[in-house]
DNA sequence: CATATGTCCTGAGAGC
DNA sequence: TGCTCTCAGGACATAT
């Protein structure tokens, strides 16, 4: 489950990458039904083999590669997409490889076990449109003033506010209990019942664990999927305070116990002492 | 318009 | 042991 600072690390990890040019693109002999390639593999070749990759950047949950043609190619990994430059965690569920020319990155794999991912090629104007203009603010560099102005008035509640990329890109189901309980928020509040100083506590929870997060490589859980470029384990998961953690004690309070609630039919842990505001 | 639900997909784990 | 069932959730399509 890639969110920012799990794509982040990849992008990082691919970064070597840039000043490289790509030779050829080859959809890997996986048996299963194969990702979806935009607008199809055939263009993906004839578009991008040949092409310098300028650099690399993440939108939001995305990794993207700016081709020296003005084309970006973009991986979304969703659940369990992985960008790598190493070997993957295994043959089977290998989906695209990328041979590399002119620098010391030999090639870049996407890997997904489950193969919800995507992978797309755009144009400036189809990633302006399709991409930037569907995506709120990135959460690594957020405002409360950001907040404020795409939630302030929203009469969901939060934690299912901050999973919608519209309102702000990068925030996935583990991030947003983990951002909550830093901030002291309860889950169930209603957007537009925070306060101004509960729009504030909560830009700075965001920016300061996805940071953090980003620093300990993001997060492999227990099914062990997620990777970084070079096929390692994250470490954040070790500093989880809520999620995943029902039945045990608060690590901020140390008195209650984290609670395991649905909302939109995911999970949600929050400690309820610590979480009231 | 805003918000809620269904769908895709595979593998892990539970229960019998 | 081996089967079936449920669950995990990112983003988008469809429904309310």
């Amino acid at each position: 489950m890639p969110e920012l600072p799990e794509v982040e690390t990849m992008r990082r990890g691919i970064a070597g990458a840039a000043g490289t040019r790509i030779d050829r693109i080859e959809r890997t002999p996986c048996r299963r039904k194969p990702i979806a390639i935009g607008p199809s593999f055939a263009q993906l070749r004839r578009r991008a083999e040949g092409a310098q990759i300028e650099r690399t950047d993440r939108l939001g949950k995305r990794v993207v590669l700016w081709l020296s043609t003005g084309d970006a190619l973009v991986f979304e990994p969703r659940m369990t997409g992985l960008v790598l430059c190493a070997a993957p965690p295994t043959n089977e569920h290998l989906r695209l490889r990328i041979i590399l020319a002119g620098g010391k990155t030999r090639q870049l794999l996407y890997w997904d076990r489950r193969g919800l991912g995507q992978v797309h090629l755009h144009t400036p104007q189809t990633y302006e449109e399709q991409l930037e203009a569907a995506l709120g603010p990135d959460a690594l560099t957020i405002t409360a003033d950001d907040y404020r102005e795409s939630l302030g008035k929203s009469a969901r509640v939060i934690k299912v506010a901050l999973l919608d990329q519209r309102a702000v890109a990068g925030i996935g189901n583990l991030y947003a209990a983990e951002i909550l309980h830093v901030a002291g928020i309860s889950p169930r509040r209603q957007c537009r019942r925070l306060t101004r100083r509960a729009w504030h506590a909560l830009a700075e929870a965001t920016r300061d664990v996805l940071a953090e997060a980003i620093r300990y490589e993001g997060s492999t859980l227990s099914d062990g999927t997620y990777r970084n470029a070079l096929n390692q384990q994250g470490r954040y998961q070790n500093k989880h305070r809520v999620y995943a953690k029902a039945g045990e004690r608060c690590p901020r309070c140390n008195e209650d116990v984290i609670k395991r609630i649905v909302q939109a039919q995911r999970s949600t842990f929050y400690c309820p002492r610590c979480q009231r505001g």
